[in-house]
DNA sequence: GCCTGCGCTTGACATCGATCAAGGGGGAAA
DNA sequence: TTTCCCCCTTGATCGATGTCAAGCGCAGGC
């Protein structure tokens, strides 16, 4: 690894508490790489080799079943991935692929192993890191249980707007196809769901969505703290 | 806290590898608590106070929103619930009730903070067991994204019957209506799906259900490895 | 500038699932 | 034993969602 991305990678939430010595056999030899856009990084039913870290782009979690397929979660930087199947040294339940372009972290899974077990910061990080994607997967569930596929976007737009910072618009980096699947309905559906905001605030075009009246769409899609985080 | 309730609790997987020194600590405040049925123990929104593991009995995890409600999870014994708020010093997401009577250990959510921090062999089986929920979410929201309603029956029923040691008949430990919530579908739904599972090999009156032609269930059940686990 | 491909949209239809309403049946209490 | 209550079942209906098919429109290549 370059110096620079020896850097980068030391700074990140994960590891910025570690001691220097763990730090450094933990990443002996791990690499920084660039991967395109759409490219399988983790296969389901496979046995971990690596731990995963996206700095930088987006990653999609899904997998399949009977001719169909889902979106589990969108990594983001900075946040692994799939932490559960390293640390249990089990088969992963799915599959990992760039949504964009991306730089990732491959840090061999013996390697995780060790520095969870010799490093008690890090450790601590990697347990953090895990219960946050605990929380997320949770809320996912009790999103699909408990509203319907309008609401879902619903209150997709409101997040995504407010973690942008409430500039009332939002530019998707990425298919509406895989928001769709994100959300659990098809691209048909989504369209149909989008058109019906407009009567609550809501208009679109091509990949850009504009928030016209945040009132009528908090109103409509009813955000709960719990769900929407 | 009882020396037989001790040694109990000394034996659990959570447990049993901690230096004793640290258990001592860590149960000082500790208590194995009897519930009836339909308590509830936790209520989504709040902070945690204590960590509660089952010793015996079945608990429910739920949560509502909008005049709804649903089943997260369901504990059995020897599991640990909601680990990841307790960590993270968090709010709860989700509720959690008595769905039999049951034995609950109750400690202190500080102390378990302590304990992670100062036992390594408590550390490992707390991020086990927060994995273990992980994947169990995980594999949750797969099943309701991925099939309908009356294929997941079919796939409870064909798991359950394994965990139970292949008798082909189930006797519920619960009410219908909490098999329907946790399989994300009405008590109504529930009912029409097993009356349609008749003509795949499966009879049920009352709380029984007898599974008739197991190669009929799986056929129609297609079940999932990565989903059923 | 035109063609082409692919993702998106729209419509029609079938299926799935929720809701409301009514009725049956078993267990608990008097 | 009888009554009552609550859960479960069943039917009718409506809304939500998936599927199939056709058409639109933008971006990239020629």
């Amino acid at each position: 690894m370059r110096p620079s991305d020896f850097e980068t990678v030391r700074a990140l939430p994960l590891f910025c508490r570690m001691e220097k010595d763990n730090f450094d056999v933990l990443m002996a030899d791990a690499e920084l790489q660039h991967f395109p856009q759409h490219v399988t990084l983790i296969r389901e039913g496979r046995l971990p080799e690596s731990f995963h870290v996206v700095v930088e782009g987006a990653v999609e979690i899904f997998c399949t079943h009977d001719g169909h397929e889902t979106t589990i979660d969108i990594i983001r930087p900075t946040a692994a991935f799939i932490v559960s199947s390293v640390l249990r040294n089990a088969v992963y339940l799915s599959s990992a692929r760039t949504l964009t372009a991306a730089r990732i972290l491959v840090v061999p899974a013996q390697r995780i192993r060790d520095a969870f077990d010799s490093d008690h910061a890090f450790a601590r990080a990697i347990v953090i890191e895990l219960a946050e994607h605990y929380h997320s997967v949770v809320r996912s569930l009790m999103n699909k249980k408990l509203r319907t596929g309008t609401k879902r976007l619903a209150n997709w737009i409101l997040k995504t707007d407010a973690m942008q910072g409430h500039h009332r618009t939002i530019e998707l980096a990425f298919e509406k196809r895989t928001l769709a699947s994100s959300l659990g309905m098809t691209p048909e559906n989504l369209s149909r769901s989008l058109a019906r905001l407009s009567k609550h605030g809501v208009r679109s075009s091509g990949r850009e969505i504009v928030i016209e009246d945040s009132f009528a769409l908090e109103r409509f899609a009813k955000p709960n703290m719990l769900i929407d985080g």
